[in-house]
DNA sequence: AACTATTTATAAGA
DNA sequence: TTCTTATAAATAGTT
């Protein structure tokens, strides 16, 4: 198109083949922004001029990383150097680790059980019955301590008392703010929170 | 260029949208070829059309690996580290949740189980015996499916046995080959190997 | 870079 | 999808 045909041949001359370039360059990138809106389509172009200088186009809402992520998922050809082949790697390798802790969670919930054998129930059982063990050894201590704690807290606060009758007529103000210190400390201390908010989350949401 | 003059907007009609990029698409790509030729530029071009099916070109002599090796070494570190980062991102993600996992492994198996509190314990508490109960009916379900299979089994043989009072006189060669082929076939069907090695790995290893 | 004669791409229709 | 063709757009050569 112009004022004569021209064979498709490198053009020698350097000074029109560099014109020529830059014309049709920017006829390309046109091209491809128009294809982009009209059609919906993504599109990256990048071009490299025997000057080796760089000109790009990537069509919005997508970056150059992502059509070229999609490339990669298309065509599987490896675009991505050695490292980034590792981390792909080590991803899917935790996946699968992953799975793997996910199917063993269900299993020890009592969940698709279906497919095991008799010896991996027996198994699964042995876990099972031990787990519940220590979670049961457990809540015993967890009932020793907090009985523990509040034999003590009695005592103190019978020791508080019978201070008091002393103390009561030398100093009457500051005997209930000493008590009330007393208490936030030896709850702090209790192996469990029996009253006020958790701060952990629910285990029932994180299970 | 056409019969009519278009604005560059979406088209809106879907077929007319396919016609028109498929012909674009084609036009971009003859463009690439000829600015490749003509001006000894390096071009790579990358299309997805909104069905999703990818078109590319890439000049002759390199490959689209290469064109994104210079633009790498052109732009800096850009295209990569940004790849990079998603990819490290995602690994910290799914660590975490691993990380999750485990954790709740072990309070199933009863380890780790100091720093819990009251509630979390009957929480476990709960969780364990629902489980156990679960396995422990899937046990049933195995040795009755088994104990039917033995009788189903034991009244096969018997019925052989009275066939081959009749028949050991006919084809005394054939008697036990037949009888060792039906075996094969019920222990397939056995819902758990008593006998033999278990293909699966040992629930203990993969605990 | 701007201009224009021509070639080329393509929108609409078949 | 492919072909046709009128017309818009791109661009080669020129200024």
């Amino acid at each position: 198109m112009g004022r004569g045909k021209i064979e498709i041949r490198r053009i020698e001359n350097t000074n029109n083949r560099q014109v020529t370039y830059s014309k049709r360059r920017n006829g390309i990138i046109k091209k491809a922004k128009e294809i982009s809106v009209l059609c919906d389509a993504h599109v990256a172009v990048v071009i490299f001029g025997c000057s080796g200088k760089m000109h790009e186009y990537c069509s919005p809402k997508a970056s150059l990383v992502d059509i070229l992520d999609q490339y990669h998922a298309q065509c599987g050809k490896r675009l991505w150097d050695a490292k980034h082949e590792k981390l792909s790697n080590e991803i899917d390798r935790i996946k699968k680790a992953n799975d793997n802790l996910q199917m063993q969670l269900r299993h020890l919930k009592g969940e698709d059980v279906t497919s095991l054998n008799f010896k991996d129930l027996m198994v699964l059982e042995d876990v099972l019955e031990n787990g519940l063990k220590c979670i049961r050894d457990q809540k015993d201590v967890a009932v020793m301590t907090h009985r523990r704690n509040l034999k003590q807290k009695e005592e103190v606060i019978k020791d508080l008392y019978l201070y008091g009758q002393h103390a009561e007529t030398m100093m009457p103000e500051n005997g209930r703010g000493g008590d009330d210190a007393y208490h936030q400390r030896v709850d702090s201390h209790m192996p469990f929170a029996f009253c006020g908010e958790l701060v952990r989350p629910k285990l029932q949401d994180r299970i």
